[in-house]
DNA sequence: CCGTATCCGCGAGGATACTG
DNA sequence: CAGTATCCTCGCGGATACGG
């Protein structure tokens, strides 16, 4: 309730978010796993909200639909709905969101092709000995 | 966990290319946020801990650590410490972090390119009347 | 200066049931 | 079929203190 008075410090909070140049929340959004894997998706055309989700596999309705809601929020996708019974709705990605395809392809692309790299790296650094006991010289 | 050809029930692996093929984890990795701006920093070349820190802006010290611990063990970042008082660790990309850097780079750019528009289109979408009244007609 | 360990709040996100 | 609302858990991530 309004503890209207009290001289609350109010810590500072002085939007620390913000602070670099790049726009943080935006690339939160684009980087996001669902998003990547959606826009990949919907680079093929439109489809289904049941197809996307059965598509992408593991996705829940509710974070399928709140993916789907940034993106259409976003402009980046257009969400049609079909006075149908039953109700028919697809998404496809606007002009914007095929200007984001190309690079969330890239990444995707990336990933597949170097998952095998990345695995083995990691292997040999989980097989470290936990102690440091090497510093480098120089 | 090798029972190959047992009548396991296997509800049918969701064969789509999102479920299974694609790394998950790797692209939830690369697309992490503090991922893409540092990998995106160290693209310049090797940096201090501080300096990264700095020039991130926002990150703290754990977050930091535990993205350049990822990079490291992921075989896209290395991690160079100097014996010398007071301590100096320096990062750089590692040729497999070099390749990942034209991804990233891509993605940043594109979010510096559209911030505009994206903001725009939220705007509109938050003007929008809450009631779905307009079905389209097909 | 670099890194680890601990505590803890908060919100992401799954499961479920219900509406249109 | 598509979407919403509710509950509840779990771990992300900040704050802090300490070690090397």
């Amino acid at each position: 309730m309004s503890a209207s008075g009290s001289a609350a410090p109010a810590p500072l909070a002085v939007d620390a978010f913000s602070s670099g140049c790049p726009p943080r929340a935006l690339l939160n959004t684009v980087g996001d796993k669902w998003v990547i894997l959606v826009v990949n998706l919907l680079g093929d055309g439109g489809a289904r909200f049941s197809e996307i989700q059965r598509a992408v596999g593991g996705v829940s309705r509710k974070m399928l639909v709140q993916t789907l809601r940034t993106l259409e929020r976003d402009g980046l996708a257009v969400r049609t709905v079909y006075a149908d019974a039953p109700p028919r709705v697809t998404y496809s990605l606007t002009p914007l969101g095929q200007t984001l395809l190309r690079p969330l392809q890239a990444v995707r692309t990336w990933c597949e092709d170097h998952v095998t790299e990345v695995s083995s790296a990691q292997a040999v650094y989980d097989a470290r000995p936990e102690y440091t006991g090497s510093a480098a010289t120089g």
